[in-house]
DNA sequence: GAGCACTGC
């Protein structure tokens, strides 16, 4: 501990406290300067403690992250993010070699750290060696994690924040926040003293919108009117260099006004900021377990996380926080805490994970701090069960294992899987790793935007022809995502991976470097767990030798679609006898179309789409909406089927009958309202009926003759 | 014919 820090008087306490209890949670605020990524933070920690250390990072300080890793024997510390010790445990899940972990951050409350809350509470008390557990957080409910770890002390150290002034509206902003946020932003900077400011927007449209307001506003000033004024855009999508210009300290006499998301609650700290607009407002995931759907909706924030964004006014000096609704609102109606990831996310892959420990976890009547909830919890028994993770008991199969093994969603995994027994794995690979990395073209576009030259609202930019021919053919094969990314990443690397190459394509550089790294980690891994013998993978060999229109007559892309189908068989939908809608065939149906988003399809005669197909998302945005979809041939899927309606979830869940209160899980299954325009969709209230929509078919083809349908 | 917040094994 260095001097001079606040935490330095607190030094024999916190020894004393951790050394006298299992459990220990310190309350403090955290230390300035912490960087962008989670990973690079667990990095640049482990640098800075071996520098204070005066060792080398590797020696006694290590570090461990995705794609890097640096300890030794030596190692006495190791920093490493919470996904990379539950991946630690699989290979070892009494971590012995740990005596203390220090959950950082517990407050943020991410999926994995709520997993590890129950699984190292767990292994705390049955551990033959000693372990202990301490939770540093920022601002959390200290009551209620003390309670959860057998009311174990809470130690507060006082942190270095200035006071923050808040300010509250008098009214509230529903519907204009967006503009109230600029409004109040040019407010304060004709009438307040010098320093930044700070706006929380909830995405990107809306920032570059009020950052093209704000200039336009400032432009039409009167000269000398106010000082002088620098707008920056803050968001995760942006490139790097463009984020990073917030550490930089603006010219003398001049203001920064910053837009941001939520990037700049927790991930980013900008320093010099004074005052904060806070529109109460963010945009947050949440998936429904009884459609499989998930939303992104602008919600309400929570009390704890108000209170974060006004503690930004308050890092360099005392400063202000302007929030955009009432104080009756935040003190009646604003929700006390964010509800956790955990009640708002699948639980497929938490769920194979726990299931993959040896040891025999109920996941239903797991300790977990919040429940995630019985729906939540059955929905990922039931899709694991179709992938044959688990039996009909929910016991572990062999198969969850392997795939539990392999960091990809289960879907990819039991994917990769198949493709070895198919002889497809090399592609698959690719697939997976492509798969992984979220942003594949720039801008937030699909394929067939890109081939067009959208740009976004009316813009448009053209594309180079040598790449307007080469995604053009790509396109042409019309076998869906799965197929165009494996093309598009065989195109990369017969171009040497060239970035000028993907600028030209409009590939995010970002995206595709990622699933680079992702495909590289992905092979040594089956490598090492024996996913075929040497020889076989010899054989097969890297997928970008193979020419697209080799004499194998598509056998190629037949089996990697098969074993795409034996991965996702959670997620199958079929057309609409009559038009181009899906049907999704899980427990509740749901109508639903192909996103814009998507590769181009083959189509018959008629201009119908194929009669199956398998999504990677089913989103429900503007309207419900199938993205990163493959085409699958109808006596493919024949085999599938039958699985998929004989589920006895009751059965799966180990026959539990007990009743689990979970009040706040319950409110998490349904997504938040005003998401979806009402009557955009469909629930189904027939369970997979697949012969009523056949004969439906057949009625509706013998009426129409052979009439074509245009 | 839509539009993706944030993480990171």
């Amino acid at each position: 501990m260095q001097q001079g820090l606040p935490i330095r008087p607190f030094k024999a306490t916190i020894l004393e406290t951790v050394a006298q209890n299992e459990f220990s949670i310190i309350i403090g605020e955290t230390g300035s300067g912490k960087t962008t990524q989670v990973a690079q933070a667990a990095l640049s920690v482990a640098r800075r403690v071996a520098e204070e250390m005066d060792t080398d990072v590797g020696a006694e300080v290590g570090y461990s992250v995705r794609f890097d890793e640096r300890t030794s024997a030596r190692t006495r510390i190791v920093y490493l993010t919470d996904g990379t010790l539950l991946r630690e445990m699989l290979d070892n899940p009494e971590l012995d070699a740990y005596s203390v972990i220090v959950l950082d951050e517990a407050h943020e409350r991410s999926l994995n750290t709520d997993v590890l809350f129950g699984v190292l509470k767990g292994l705390v008390k049955s551990r033959k060696k000693p372990l202990k557990l301490v939770l540093t957080s920022a601002t959390l409910d200290a009551e209620k994690f003390s309670a959860y770890f057998d009311g174990c002390p809470v130690l507060h150290i006082p942190g270095r924040q200035y006071s923050v002034q808040v300010a509250f509206s008098e009214e509230n902003h529903e519907k204009d926040y967006a503009a109230a946020a600029v409004d109040a932003a040019l407010d304060l900077h004709l009438h307040q003293p010098p320093g930044d400011i700070l706006i929380f927007l909830t995405g990107q449209a809306e920032i570059d919108k009020a950052v093209k307001q704000l200039t336009e506003e400032v432009a039409a000033m009167p000269e000398g009117a106010c000082p002088d004024l620098l707008i920056l855009p803050l968001y995760a999508a942006m490139p790097l260099e463009l984020q990073t210009r917030v550490f930089t300290p603006p010219p003398e006499g001049c203001r920064r006004l910053i837009v941001a998301t939520n990037i700049a609650e927790t991930s980013i700290t900008v320093d010099g900021v004074v005052y904060v607009v806070d529109p109460g407002v963010v945009k947050q995931k949440s998936y429904n377990p009884a459609t499989g759907m998930e939303t992104l909706a602008i919600t309400a924030i929570s009390r704890v996380q108000a209170t974060q964004r006004a503690g930004r006014a308050g890092r360099t000096r005392n400063g202000k926080c302007y929030r955009l609704y009432t104080q009756k609102y935040f003190e009646r109606d604003m929700p006390a805490e964010t509800l956790p990831e955990i009640q708002r996310t699948s639980m497929l892959t938490a769920v194979l994970f726990l299931k993959s420990l040896p040891l025999d976890i109920d996941v239903l009547a797991f300790d977990y701090l919040d429940h995630p909830g019985r729906p939540a919890l059955e929905d990922a028994l039931r899709q694991l069960y179709i992938l044959g993770a688990i039996d009909v008991d929910g016991h572990i199969t062999g198969m969850g294992r392997r795939m539990a093994a392999l960091p990809v969603e289960p879907s990819v995994a039991r994917t990769l899987i198949a493709a070895a027994e198919l002889h497809c794995l090399p592609d698959a690979l690719t697939v997976a790793a492509m798969l992984s990395a979220e942003t594949i073209f720039s801008g937030n576009r699909g394929p067939q935007q890109v081939l067009r030259g959208d740009e976004g609202k009316g813009k448009q930019s053209a594309l180079p022809d040598s790449a307007r021919a080469a995604l053009g053919q790509m396109l042409k094969e019309g076998l869906g995502d799965h197929i165009l990314l494996l093309r598009l990443y065989q195109a990369w690397e017969q171009q040497s991976f060239s970035p000028k190459w993907c600028r030209e394509m409009r590939l995010d550089a970002r995206g595709m470097n990622f699933a680079r790294e992702v495909r590289r980690q992905l092979t040594d891994l089956v490598k090492r767990a024996d996913f075929l013998p040497d020889k076989e993978l010899a054989v097969q060999g890297k997928s970008s030798k193979r020419k697209r229109d080799d004499s194998d007559g598509g056998q190629t892309t037949d089996a990697l679609r098969r074993a795409v189908l034996i991965g996702f068989a959670n997620r199958l939908a079929r057309r609409m006898s009559q038009h181009n809608g899906y049907k999704t065939l899980n427990e509740h149906s749901t109508l639903a179309q192909l996103h814009p988003s998507t590769a181009p399809l083959a189509s018959d005669e008629y201009g119908l789409t194929p009669d199956y197909l398998i999504y990677t998302s089913l989103v429900a945005t503007a309207r419900v909406f199938l993205s990163k979809v493959c085409p699958m041939e109808p006596e493919w899927v024949q085999c599938i089927l039958p699985k998929l309606w004989d589920i006895d979830v009751k059965r799966l869940s180990g026959g539990a009958t007990t009743e689990i209160a979970v009040v706040q899980a319950e409110q998490a299954a349904h997504a938040p309202e005003g998401t979806v325009k009402k009557g955009a969709y469909v629930v189904l209230p027939r369970k997979n009926d697949v012969s009523s929509v056949d004969a439906a078919r057949a009625r509706y083809l013998a009426r129409r003759g052979s009439r074509p349908l245009k």
